[in-house]
DNA sequence: GTGAAAGCGCTAACAG
DNA sequence: CTGTTAGCGCTTTCAC
């Protein structure tokens, strides 16, 4: 493995004027240029990634913590952020937390230690002191961590009052929605409280159902609405995240219930799951790949030290009509 | 941002010291042990990960190079790539190719910078010279790169087998596969041979439909599988990676024929969607956690130097019956 | 057991 | 324009 000094020293030249050609930094003259070129060429000399990073003290690396990679929504995510860091110069390094506090604790470390020059995380185990006390670039998805720390999450409020309308609109009298955890004033829990207060005083019944909405785990969603549906008969109308919204189709179609002749479903998220089902999913969609430009941004904006805008960035969402309502 | 120079310097002791305490190396009085860990703990010092990596030239940093993480074969892979990884003290580098050669280029390059210590590739869409031109620490997820490259797949051959009995056994007579990109040696091409080979002197006809089969664009599968469908009205089965299984489902749902008394569907990989859809999906399940545990251990081997076995590791599949045959 | 010193490979400031 | 030199922060001999 050869060093610049090796080059430098073949080229007859000082390690300076090599760093200034491999930079192109500062002047050098074209006939140097070139010697140097070619005796880089020759001895295939390939510079350090690890001692320019060591002596800039960065390393274009962002860490991406989310609960589970291969949940459609972070998924999704991940894939839109990983492409907006690498255009700009950083690379993504991914951190499944699977609901293990530690590992995010972990993971935070890596900003203390200088291994990633921020961090993005959709993820919410850990308690906000342990974010609070990280006082370097970081951006988090759908969750306050304090007035310092950048968040970006979509219009939930308007999200819940979509489907909400939505499912008035097809004459449901009996709706149930599926809500997170409501202990954590995360903003995506907002989209539960309007969808309830856009029901206020229709007259229509709301059962609201405790679910934790980003676990991963299909049968358990999928087990959640079956007993619902066997509790609450007269149930016509059920809001939740896609995946859940998917249970439910599924639930349905095994209880005997028509969609959406019986019941109506509207989801939320917009990921490509609501697709794949035989009745394409009505759902509302959230602006993924502008959520990971809007925090790939935020957390570059502050490594790079410029000057930041608002702290909350709120983005839109519409609903996508399917075949389920 | 303190270092280990103004430890020593505080402790009154030498930077060695410092740094044999808090590697544990080398031995330390406790006394001496006890009075640096203190100051350590004064002065919310942090050793450098940067530095590290520099003088021990490495980082620890493991690319994984995939299609597209939103995929749900190379999301589960990731996933557990990136558990398996970070349980040897190793992190995950995601690299999105999206179809995009020259981006798997960049990501290669990392390796010759070295920026990472290793690569898995689940992508294809370089030419094999790129690789082998690499003679470092790389693993591949089905693909053979070459004698010296480690290439971890499942039992295709067995897998195309089983659908094909499990399709026979329900009696289809005018079967449909959609197959991949058969210019390329992938052994995940194995099944379709293999499928085509249990069906061979069955008197069961069977019709090949060139697929992109790790493309991630639904509607494309979709359209595929009702051209497919309108084109050879006689197919009363069909096998494809679960992707086109769930989407030769709501073909069929849409075309009203009915799953699975006129048309059986046998998907291929295993993913958590074979089981989103109303009916759950029979398909050949691929230890995706094992290919992935084995081809982290494949890169960390040859990372570490440690003494390497075979180069062509295969794993075992089998069928999961669901609802479509 | 512990301190001093020599790098790791590169960048950047400073003389020429 | 270009060579020299001083670090970046840590690990690792090598004496004492």
């Amino acid at each position: 493995m050869s060093t610049i000094k090796d080059v430098a020293k073949k080229a007859g030249v000082g390690v300076g004027t090599v760093s200034r050609v491999i930079n192109y930094s500062g002047a050098v003259s074209s006939t140097t240029r070139q010697r140097v070129e070619q005796i880089i060429e020759e001895m295939n000399f390939v510079p350090s990634q690890l001692a320019r990073n060591f002596n800039r003290s960065k390393n274009f690396l962002v860490g991406l913590i989310v609960p589970d990679i291969a949940h459609p929504f972070f998924g999704e995510f991940i894939r839109h952020a990983e492409n907006e860091l690498y255009q700009r110069g950083y690379k993504a390094l991914v951190c499944n937390t699977i609901q293990q506090s530690d590992r995010e604790q972990v993971f935070l470390d890596m900003l203390r230690y200088r291994e990633v020059d921020g961090i993005i995380t959709g993820s919410h185990s850990l308690d906000i002191e342990a974010y609070l006390a990280v006082k370097a670039p970081l951006a988090a998805l759908d969750r306050r961590l304090g007035a310092e720390i950048p968040v970006v999450h979509a219009d939930h409020v308007k999200g819940g009052r979509l489907a909400a309308e939505r499912l008035l609109r097809s004459g449901c009298k009996h709706i149930a929605q599926f809500t997170g955890d409501s202990l954590v004033t995360l903003p995506a829990y907002d989209r539960h409280t309007a969808f309830a207060e856009a029901l206020n005083g229709t007259g229509v019944s709301l059962t609201s159902i405790p679910n934790q909405w980003n676990r991963f785990d299909f049968s358990y969603h999928l087990e959640q609405v079956k007993q619902t549906l066997d509790e609450y008969r007269e149930i016509d109308g059920i809001f939740g995240v896609d995946l859940i919204a998917c249970a439910a189709l599924k639930a349905a179609s095994q209880r005997g219930i028509a969609v959406p002749d019986q019941l109506k479903i509207v989801g939320y998220d917009g990921t490509c799951i609501s697709a794949f089902t035989p009745k394409t999913i009505t759902t509302v969609v959230q602006p993924i790949a502008d959520l990971a430009a809007a925090a790939v941004s935020a957390v570059i904006d502050r490594i790079e030290k410029r000057p930041i805008g608002q702290n909350e960035i709120t983005l839109d969402v519409y609903l996508r009509e399917g075949e389920t309502t």
